[in-house]
DNA sequence: ACCTGAACACCGTTCAAGT
DNA sequence: ACCTGAACACCGTTCAAGT
């Protein structure tokens, strides 16, 4: 019953059913047992019928972390300034990459690859378009933010796997607390969004519509 | 005479000589052809001997990574303003992620994981410091600099690549130059540091010396 | 259109034992 | 101290063929 077959004698799965099943098993076992050998079983196929879809593994990932992105809940631009809605898309961002467990790292490896994930960049680079930079700037500057949510997340999903793996180790040895960690890591992302914010006010050119600071 | 055997029979490496060996896999061949058992036969050894030097791959990967971020050239702190000083560390890391192929990839997941590295964050964190800023501003910015050059690293060397195994392909076939890409490249690091620095100096604590903004 | 079956060429890791 | 030898439990991918 949980092998849907049909008259064929095999499942006949969608593209999109493969993307899916890749996704349930990222999310509740992880990347290292995202395997294709893995996935076709899931799907009640073999590994070969896998390469009918994709045209191999790295395909599959980049469909992935587009689902991933996607999930990057919608921004309501109105009746906010373009800085609350800079730091509303990088929040949904980053929101939409620890929403799945490796998500950042898979994200982050298709981001390199240049497949897909412009979507993250265009989202940024229109909020901050709101402000008034030329594209340039505002292509730039959401690059290297892009960069900064990826990474942070990144990090901070593998700190938190191997904070749950290691809370069974610890219930019986206290002594590797270091309250440094406790409170620092929640502003990180903060900061660095307000940071960039902070940098890209100051490079700000005079709009006409904007009273601009006194000046020549 | 390629490979050395002693009256032991067999070859007799020290951890360093296998992490030598290893960052010479990574350069010429790359992260894909760094194995356990390309490694062992480069060594002149079996795949198994490589575990009396390392528990796993992972922590071979993280002694790879030290050394890659070793590779920074030194700046000298003297005779320039903290925002040079900045730049300068900035600029000898990135170069340190890519003098290896796959150097920023290879960081970039031993980062994440939370091994080593730290050296990387400790001289951007002391040069930032040399602003002014208290010690938890130094480090988030510090934070936020490194993710931000990992990833523009990592997303580079990764199209340095795929350029250079497309320029056999694109040879007869000059369509696919994109002018958009060109111009923007060389400068997306630079933007980068420069708007990190500009958010730094924007919450700057207030110096004796320097004339307040008009507030409450 | 979607998959099977069988094969190819690999992986990382463990562990008793050797020198 | 440093490695062998053999095994275990896997990988991604190709390709002719089936329905």
């Amino acid at each position: 019953m949980s092998r849907p077959e049909n008259s064929a004698g095999y499942a006949r799965n969608t593209r999109d059913d493969v993307v899916e099943a890749a996704l349930g098993i990222l999310d509740q076992q992880g990347l290292p047992d995202l395997t294709m050998r893995h996935l076709a079983a899931t799907l009640g196929i073999q590994p070969s019928g896998l390469y009918w879809h994709f045209p191999n593994k790295q395909a599959l990932l980049a469909a992935v972390s587009d689902r991933i992105i996607a999930g990057a809940r919608n921004v309501d631009a109105d009746g906010r300034g373009w800085q609350e809605r800079v730091r509303a898309e990088a929040a949904a961002l980053r929101d939409a990459l620890l929403a799945f467990k490796d998500g950042a790292e898979v994200v982050s490896s298709t981001l390199a690859l240049g497949l897909g994930a412009e979507e993250l960049q265009r989202r940024l680079t229109d909020a901050i378009d709101a402000g008034g930079f030329d594209r340039e700037t505002s292509e730039l500057a959401a690059a290297t933010m892009v960069h900064f949510i990826v990474g942070h997340a990144f990090h901070e999903q593998q700190r938190i796997q191997a904070d749950s793996l290691g809370a069974v180790a610890r219930e019986h040895a206290l002594d590797r607390v270091d309250p440094a960690d406790a409170p620092v890591r929640p502003r990180a992302f903060e900061f660095g969004v307000t940071l960039l914010i902070a940098g890209l006010e100051r490079r700000r050119t005079p709009l006409p519509t904007d009273p601009a600071p006194a000046s020549a």
